[in-house]
DNA sequence: GCATTAACATACGGTAGCGTATGTATAGCA
DNA sequence: TGCTATACATACGCTACCGTATGTTAATGC
């Protein structure tokens, strides 16, 4: 009878490259750069750790991949999204609203980013990947509260605000509801506009 | 004259309970609970593990214990010492200016306090302390802008807005030390202040 | 229908870390 | 001088990892 048939899931399908990325992300946004290890998150997708190195020639390949992942799908799109908005005050309330809600394989992007700023704060490679990408949003934030009509040297210092109360914001998602509340951040934004 | 030279590595005298838990959070600061391990803290105390187990019961009551003292040292002082100045706004100001210099023991308190951030994602107990002294501090804050002549509305969301600023400035500071400016933030304090 | 290859599984050696058990040096005291 | 407590050091077994080597299976090309 049912001798050799099905275990604890329906393997009938065998494991990409990417499914194993996204489960990394999914360790990283939960616990951490610290919790994406090979074997658990062989034993998370049901497979043994011989798939990893088919997939992967060691970790340090998958946390380099992961950041690839994290600058494509949760960084980069953003930015993407409102540009076919007509005034920057509509492009900065669509953009804060993004940055406030989105997910990306089921994945909070703010808890993703919260671990991945402090993975950045012991290795120097992501530091830079991110600095870079700090660089970007600012850039984009502050041509838009300029673009808005606050003057140059407003608009530096507010989208910088801006930037460090969304990071904030992050931060905070990890472990305090009540503080990450997103009205909070909208108010600020349409502070930032006056 | 050398009689209190207890620096590095003249292993002359016994350590205390107080050695191994600012080495703990130095550690911690620098890398994070996952840097917080018995074995890597005694080598860099000079000793074997044999003596942390002579303090401490195991690394559950060191990490309490290191709650223990950030609450008790890097916390609650902070607000105490701002106590004795005139009007809410030179409190507020010198609170701020505390919050972004502050070192105890020679630890930068704002990477330990995004360490803590971090741990709190991951630590229920953690996130409920933390939570603690979010609320006390966003209370205060409150208190003050409303006495500086805010409504209450308004004070309960600038003291969001400025806690959210810090708690991203904390963040920031671990790896992009030209976005982590005081100076932008001591200059969100004066526009809550408006 | 046989060899090949993709996609794993299994087994192994090695390191880092935890906690325990036990040995040891030193200071204080009688 | 011997006794005791303090503050360690050393040695051990255990687990969770990493990476490698090699075995296995199912599908595919020819």
């Amino acid at each position: 009878m049912a001798e050799k048939d099905v275990e604890t899931k329906s393997q009938t399908k065998d494991l990409t490259r990417e499914d194993w990325l996204i489960a990394a992300v999914a360790a990283l946004a939960e616990g951490g750069v610290e919790a994406v290890k090979v074997e658990r998150l062989a034993k998370s997708l049901g497979v043994s750790k011989g798939s990893f190195y088919w997939h992967f020639k060691d970790r340090p390949q998958l946390l380099a991949a992961i950041l690839d992942v994290w600058d494509a799908d949760f960084t980069q799109q953003l930015i993407d999204n409102a540009a076919d908005l007509a005034t920057p005050k509509q492009r900065l309330r669509h953009l804060a609203q993004d940055a406030l809600v989105k997910t990306v394989y089921g994945i909070d992007s703010a808890r993703a980013e919260a671990a991945i700023q402090s993975w950045a704060a012991t290795d120097a490679h992501v530091a830079e990947r991110l600095r870079g990408v700090d660089g970007a949003r600012l850039a984009y934030l502050e041509k838009e509260l300029a673009a808005a009509g606050l003057t140059a040297e407003t608009a530096r210092a507010r989208a910088k605000m801006l930037y460090l109360a969304l990071l904030g914001l992050y931060a905070a998602r990890g472990y305090n509801q009540h503080l990450a509340d997103d009205s909070a951040y909208l108010a600020l934004v349409e502070l930032a506009l006056e």
